[in-house]
DNA sequence: ATATGAAGTGTTACACAATAACATTGATTA
DNA sequence: TAATCAATGTTATTGTGTAACACTTCATAT
């Protein structure tokens, strides 16, 4: 199921982010990769907008905060970083970047972008993933990595 | 089901594409839209390329070509037009553009796109579609457009 | 036929997105 | 502590897409 989600005013996204952070720090050395300064706080930028949020935007938000300010190449290698490790996820169609939820165990979501506010849910459909492979093995295509992306209004916009 | 693929040597893809040419003419005169000489050449294109071909590569296509040279606002113009006819789909993924093989009726679509030779099948899923929607309502949310990319290994590469 | 407005295209300049290549710093480990 | 590799800094460039305005072509009504 989906937490809940950054623009619900009911809860705390501070606190949510705070969790995000621990947990990445507890994936990450879990793994022996390294959540370096940087890569932290370009994982607390991502958290803290509410929405996807694009590598300029990190880059601009790193430059106003109290954070040294960064030139693109450190900014994407900071959101690959994130992305490979699976706490961070791209929107293709948006070119942006949004915090995982379930970022410990790997997996491929589906992400439904409000048209309107651009609020982002990920959800995780597993049912979903089985049949699209059966599909695709009838063309005798095998799936490595599925991007969906379903664009519509949200609950509150609609 | 999916027509034959442009990298199957056993069709004729020249026939392919004048098909392909017949038939979006016949769509955009039912429909009172004008397919121009300039959008008919870059749809032509798209349909030559044996692969989805991004907007940059349709320019200089038609630099080489016999075509009159044109500037990016003009073959993003063009491209825009046949996406929103639904005569080509473009990738988000790959920033490309892919001929429609079914651009009579509004569809969304989901692609099979072979990471290692970019051969890109479209399939037509509505069952998948159902399911996605059904899930999204769970969420209060309405699905407008649904943008479905798969990668993985086609059958020539597997 | 021809004026008129709308749709389409041409052109210039620019904004946004991403990476190549190389220098420097920082963290392990022999 | 020297050597090594991972991470970051820096400069420049390439790729993707659009804003704004000029000009042309097409459809239609008069």
């Amino acid at each position: 199921m989906t937490k809940a989600h950054p623009t619900d005013t009911s809860h705390d996204h501070n606190l949510c982010i705070k969790e995000a952070l621990e947990n990445a720090q507890k994936v990450c050395t879990a793994r022996g990769s390294r959540l370096t300064a940087l890569r932290e706080r370009v994982l607390e930028l991502v958290w803290q907008s509410h929405r996807p949020i694009g590598a300029y935007e990190v880059m601009a938000n790193l430059k106003q905060g109290n954070s040294k300010p960064a030139q693109p190449p450190t900014v994407y290698r900071a959101l690959s970083f994130l992305v490979e490790q699976g706490l961070v996820h791209k929107l293709s169609s948006s070119n942006a970047y949004i915090g995982c939820h379930i970022p410990d165990k790997a997996h491929d979501s589906c992400f439904l972008v409000c048209s309107n506010c651009q609020t982002t849910i990920e959800l995780d459909i597993p049912d979903i993933k089985q049949s699209l492979a059966a599909h695709a093995e009838q063309c005798h295509f095998s799936i490595n990595y599925s991007n969906i992306e379903l664009s519509g209004l949200c609950a509150e916009c609609r």
